[in-house]
This record gives structure tokens, C-alpha cells and sequence, in this order.
DNA sequence: CACGTTAGATAACATACGTTAGGTATAGTA
DNA sequence: TACTATACCTAACGTATGTTATCTAACGTG
């Protein structure tokens, strides 16, 4: 039998996960990988196919941490959560957020989608009991933009200098009640 | 004296925007100018002491493509025009919206140099005038953050699939309007 | 304890890149 | 008309990449 395995597909993963997490998926190399792993390419040949296909694992380990940044946002409001687990992404990884969010990629779900899986968490959010369909929707496209927006600036510290992590959120959050605000009060006004 | 010049700065420059357009700077490479230009390397060393020389005259050509972008919107509203050359930016250049927009550099102006700018455009906007200059600044703030999640997902293709050009600028300025309304609203509860 | 399977190392091939040395030909000037 | 300055071409060097062929050695099985 062969001798014993030294290097495994996990620990490959792990290593191309941080080469991207200061580069982006682009600097995963064979060779880097190798270098930070202290061997030589064979290794990730006997794993992976391609260097692809490795790179294919890595964004898998990248949702999967995206999924984790989420699920440690505890508090009650979902869309709250949300916002502050993109928020953490983006600050804390900010290269794999660009990666992720902000390139065309197949990696984002198609807004619809999303939108079908909040349609019920909104439906079920007595703020928003009284709120038409249609409009609970446009409110979370609306959000959904703005958190995007914020998280972009956070990843590329493109923030105002006095703003820091808490900041963020407030702004987040503050922005996200005024625009619900602010759809009823206009709505009011047509009436 | 030397035979006739074939290929000028201009030229060249503008092969490289023409490349940088489709697949963002780093597609820029001596070669792939020169084989779009249909000639050697030769003229591309001629004009420019490197690669990174040439790269840097296509950011400024980028920028000035910005700026007439802007020029373009010839509204009333400055804060309109702004969103309107952004979105246009998005939708017109989506690889170029992205290197300038969406990646860590210097060709963002700081946000606080920008709120300077601003700061007396929205003094002279009659339905601020009577806002404080806090709150003026905070609502810049978070148009700015709108947008330019907006434009983020027009260049990525992550609008949802009914909304088209207008329906984007009519988003924008909707949500302008609802942000002020409701940073209004809400400090009227405050009081 | 010998063997065969196979993890890992090494080094090479092919490609793409930036850059440069050396050659060719053109066009105004002497 | 000969000369010179130079726009352009060709081909090469060095480096980085993905990938593979070949080798070495470890280890459970027989």
C-alpha cells in the first residue's frame, strides 16, 4: 500500500483558501499553493483534475463561511441579520467580497430567488402586516441595494473616515427604516 | 528623418480602452494591443516606457469617458445627473464601472473629499434648505451608498430580470426622495 | 520480508506575459 | 544621390503559469 497520505484534499482547500483570501481567486496558483503547503504541485494533481476544479472547491469553502458569517447573526430581524453578516463579510474578507459580490459570477442566486425566500419572512414581520405585496418587495430590493452598496464601500474603504463597524450597521439600519418610512409616507401622500 | 508615424499615442491608447472594455485592464497586455492594432510590439515601446505606463493613460481616458458621461445629464437636479452618469457608467461599461467603482484604488476620490464638493450644491437645493448641515451630509451620504449599489448590480447583471434602464433611474430617484422623506418623518418622531 | 500501490518530488513542456536587442526600410536633408 | 534618424518588425530572454512524465520511497498485504 502507498505510503501515508500528507496532504488531503481539505488541507489543500484550506491552504488555496487563504492565498485567496489576500489575493482573490485569481492568485491561487499550483505553485503557490504548493509553496504555502512547503510541497510540490503533485499533491494538489492527486486531488484535484485541474487547478479549476480546486478553485471550484475553494468558493464552495467561501459559501460556506458566507453561510456561517450569517447564521452568527443571532438577533430577531432577519433582514438586520442579513445586513450585518455582509457587512462582517465584506470587512473581514474583503477580497473574497469583491470576488463574490461584486464581479459577474454565477455565485449570487438571481435576486428573484432571494426575493422567494424573504417573501414569507416578510409576509410574517407585523411591521410590515399591513404592507402590499408588491411593496414588501420593492422594500427589500431597495435594501437589498443599499446593503450592497455599504458592504462595496466597506470592502474597498471607500467609507467616510469617521465611520467604523458600528457606524456601518447604524447607517444600515437607520436607512433601511427611513426608506420604509418614507414608502409610507409617500404612499400616503398619493392618496 | 524616420518614415511616416502609423501608430500614435492616440492610437494606441485607444486599442487598449477598446480591450480594457471587455475584459477590464488586466486583459491589457503588449500583444493583444499590438494584435488589434495589427502591428508588432514596436510602436507600444515607441509611445510608452511600459505596459503600466500605457494601462495608466487608458485610466485617465476612462475617467475622461466618466466625466462626459456626466456631462451628458443635463437635468436640472445635479444630484439626479449624478445617478443617472453612474447607472449610465454601469450599464455602458460594466468591466470598466467595476476596475473604477468596485475595486480597491485610487481613482475614487475619498468620500469626504466629494461630500466638500457637494456640500454647497445641496445648501443651494431649495428642499434641503432647511436642513441642517449634518443632515444634509448624512443624506448625501446615503444616496451615495444607494447608487452605487445600484450601478453595482446593473455592471454585474443582477438586476432583477423586469427591470430595465428606466425602471433602474426611476428606483434611484424613488428612493431618494423616500430616503429624505423619511430621515424627515423620523426626526419629527424624535422631537 | 519481498512486493506492489501510490504519495510526493523533480523537472520538463507548452503557453502567455513584459521587455529588449538587432535588423529593415522610409523620408527628409545635405 | 547618399546619409541619417527613426518607425516598425522579428526574434529572443526571463519569468510565471498549468500540466504531465518520470522517479523515489513509504507502507500494508501476501
Amino acid at each position: 500500500m502507498p505510503p501515508t497520505t500528507k496532504y488531503d484534499r481539505d488541507t489543500i482547500v484550506e491552504a488555496a483558501f487563504e492565498i485567496a483570501k489576500e489575493g482573490g481567486f485569481s492568485a491561487i496558483s499550483t505553485r503557490a499553493v504548493a509553496k504555502r503547503l512547503g510541497c510540490s504541485v503533485a499533491p494538489i494533481y492527486q486531488n484535484f483534475e485541474t487547478v479549476d476544479e480546486l478553485i471550484a472547491a475553494v468558493v464552495e469553502r467561501v459559501r460556506a463561511m458566507s453561510g456561517e458569517l450569517l447564521a452568527a447573526q443571532t438577533g430577531p430581524n432577519p433582514f438586520e441579520n442579513m445586513g450585518k453578516a455582509s457587512l462582517a463579510f465584506a470587512r473581514e474578507h474583503p477580497a473574497l467580497f469583491r470576488e463574490m459580490a461584486l464581479e459577474p459570477n454565477d455565485y449570487v442566486a438571481p435576486h428573484e430567488q432571494i426575493e422567494a425566500v424573504m417573501a414569507p419572512v416578510m409576509a410574517s414581520d407585523p411591521e410590515l402586516a399591513d404592507w402590499t405585496d408588491t411593496a414588501r418587495r420593492r422594500l427589500f430590493l431597495k435594501m437589498r441595494v443599499f446593503q450592497l452598496g455599504l458592504s462595496a464601500m466597506v470592502a474597498n474603504g471607500h467609507l467616510p473616515s469617521w465611520m467604523d463597524e458600528k457606524a456601518a450597521e447604524d447607517l444600515l439600519l437607520e436607512t433601511g427604516e427611513e426608506i420604509a418610512a418614507g414608502m409610507l409616507s409617500t404612499r400616503k401622500d398619493e392618496q
